[in-house]
DNA sequence: ACCTGAACACCGTTCAAGT
DNA sequence: ACCTGAACACCGTTCAAGT
């Protein structure tokens, strides 16, 4: 075939490809997103640099339209839970993305965008300026973290009967992968804004 | 060769040679833990299972020693930060195992054993039961995120000039890796002890 | 029981050749 | 500019063969 007349390929269908073979598989490879697009392996490298350069693209389609959130006309604390709850609203359609994005520095513009007001909301609280990106660390290893926690199997931890008491107790009467991660999310999110609240009051950690 | 009088390899062995390779560059593989060995790729199948089995070898002997806490004589705010610094200890050795670690099921009962005694001290701390497992969870996600951060590389964002003007200040005169990493690690946990402390007081998140 | 070596089905990346 | 096909250096896992 050689050239064709039009490009069969683009960045678009490359990213779609790939991350619908994530969002089925958990991973993505060359060979396979070249068969779905039914070109070959190399032709890729026509449109990408390389397989981190592809992993850097899903994480701009996945994050580019977190639900808008209006910062000024709120308090700060409604205005960073629907941040952070906009954020993770991006991961939820994905979860087999994260494991792919942990491992690599962000680059992507949107979400150096919700860093951003995360950092506005953050100062606006009363954060003192240091304070701020351990703040964002924290926020970004919640939301990362417990859609982590969307593709584990039903049985996280299973300890063994009799020894571990407490845990078996509280493992008990847990309800489905869904609601867990969701639960922890939530608690975590709760956690942080009442944290936030007396860091701003009293300062260092 | 064939078999030797006594065994080449033993599965500490393994685990170690895969630990140290996992340090070193980040990864390992069978051919590289076999050449270390002086053995053929295939022997180590007589030892361990699969790849994933040493995966959870290797996070049976990086959490096999964290540094023993008295939970008993302190207030459970103490005993809480104590835990999971000694928790994250584990992780500061060997960071690059984090990655590994993140995607697979815990089954190594050394770490449900560290649950085990979280879950003693969130419930001395007044959390109910159904807040115990979300706050674990919120406590691996700080742990093990602050852990992945200690693998980024010096500049984690680089925002663009000009635009993002908060995030830019606050990421101006951050220190090194191991400053940021621990700062966001300090800032979560006391986040953390802060959130505790009012969830246990006013209950549902 | 415990090793070797060959085999198989995978990877990511490069590069000459074609239009 | 944009594709193919071959090539290269990697993977994890299995299995027959040897002692």
């Amino acid at each position: 075939m050689a050239r064709p007349r039009s490009p069969l390929l683009s960045v678009d269908a490359i990213v779609t490809a790939a991350l619908a073979l994530v969002d089925e598989t958990g991973d993505f490879s060359f060979p396979k997103v070249a068969r779905r697009l039914g070109v070959s392996q190399s032709a890729l490298y026509n449109h990408i640099d390389n397989r981190e350069h592809i992993v850097e693209l899903m994480r701009g389609r996945v994050f580019a339209a977190p639900a808008p959130v209006d910062l000024e006309n709120s308090p700060w604390e409604d205005a960073l839970r629907a941040l952070v709850r906009a954020y993770r609203g991006c991961t939820v359609a994905h979860p087999r993305l994260v494991p792919l994005l942990i491992t690599q520095t962000v680059q992507d513009l949107g979400v150096i965008g919700i860093y951003e007001d995360m950092a506005v909301v953050l100062e606006r609280a009363g954060l003192g300026r240091e304070a701020v990106v351990p703040a964002i660390s924290t926020i970004d290893y919640l939301v990362l973290g417990s859609a982590l926690d969307l593709t584990a199997p039903e049985v996280v931890w299973a300890p063994p009967e009799g020894q571990y008491p407490v845990l078996s107790r509280a493992i008990a009467g847990l309800g489905s992968v869904e609601e867990r991660a969701d639960a922890a999310f939530s608690f975590g999110l709760e956690v942080l804004v009442a944290g936030v609240r007396t860091q701003a009051l009293h300062g260092i950690y």
